[in-house]
DNA sequence: ACAGTAACCTGTTTGC
DNA sequence: TGCAAACAGGTTACTG
């Protein structure tokens, strides 16, 4: 999926094309996604705009006159604006009709999600129990090494937990893993202080270096333009097993952490 | 309470 | 070439 950098990619470039404008039609071609498309949506949002779009985790909280839309990309979501009347093809699954271009949301494998609040939307059942930040000072190394303290699991899956810190997902994972020279297979209560000071302090700089880029694009995503994310070129080690380290010329290896796939250098990271 | 696993769904890649 | 299995960026719900 789309992690924290490509939601705050999609976040950043639909904005100034959506904002404050008026929705002409909301239009649900496909409803059942994750969970299902509320239908009210449609006559809370006709005529209405978004005010402000912000991000929470990897969710877009798109404001309105009469509550919030909740929206996340799930593993293959995709929104993009478009020029109106551009047909349909077969995942796309709504469109949010302005006077001069149409938001589009697609998703091949419908992981993702469109919900309807009119509360806090940060209070709600999807969203209170989330963590910190990662881009905020509120997430640090002291924060992890605390609740690490409760947790034998493996680090990789601690990071990717999104109790402990949201918007680590795996790319990004084995990527700060990486330059915090850390085993992803340490148990996250065997990690000093020190080592999730450097953890946390390089999934802050891989976060932001990705935003910058525009994100990832390994297959499905695009940014809103259309245009692939292009951190893929600065990946470090994630999807370059039997290739040699960028740093130290050992071979970058393949494992399975909690049935994902996780890369690593076996020289540099213990 | 926690760790591990299955499930949601479709498309693409890999291997026999 | 054909077909089936494995795999893919996320998250929740269930199991033990």
């Amino acid at each position: 999926m789309p992690e924290l950098p490509e939601v705050e990619t999609t976040r950043r470039g639909i904005s100034p094309a959506i904002l404050n404008k008026k929705i002409n039609d909301v239009i649900i071609r496909r409803a059942n996604l994750r969970y299902p498309i509320p239908k009210i949506i449609h006559e809370k949002l006709i005529a209405k705009s978004f005010s402000e779009i912000t991000r929470r985790s990897k969710y877009l909280i798109f404001q309105s006159e009469h509550g919030s839309m909740i929206l996340h990309l799930g593993m293959s979501g995709n929104l993009r604006i478009v020029p109106k009347l551009t047909a349909p093809q077969k995942h796309d699954h709504v469109d949010f009709i302005f006077d001069d271009c149409c938001l589009r949301y697609t998703d091949p494998r419908r992981f993702g999600a469109i919900l309807w609040t009119e509360k806090n939307p940060e209070q709600h059942k999807l969203l209170i129990s989330l963590g910190p930040e990662p881009l905020t000072a509120k997430f640090n190394g002291a924060h992890l090494f605390k609740i690490a303290q409760r947790h034998s699991l493996t680090v990789k899956n601690f990071i990717m937990d999104s109790k402990n810190v949201v918007g680590v997902g795996n790319i990004y994972a084995s990527e700060a893993l990486f330059l915090s020279k850390i085993h992803p297979h340490q148990a996250a209560n065997k990690i000093t202080l020190e080592q999730y000071n450097l953890l946390a302090k390089m999934i802050k700089t891989t976060l932001k270096k990705a935003i910058k880029a525009g994100g990832t694009t390994l297959k499905d995503f695009y940014q809103f333009d259309g245009k692939p994310g292009y951190f893929k070129n600065e990946l470090q080690v994630y999807g370059r097993a039997g290739e040699k380290c960028y740093d130290c010329n050992g071979l970058i290896k393949k494992i399975i952490t909690g049935q994902r796939a996780t890369y690593f250098c076996e020289e540099c990271q213990d």
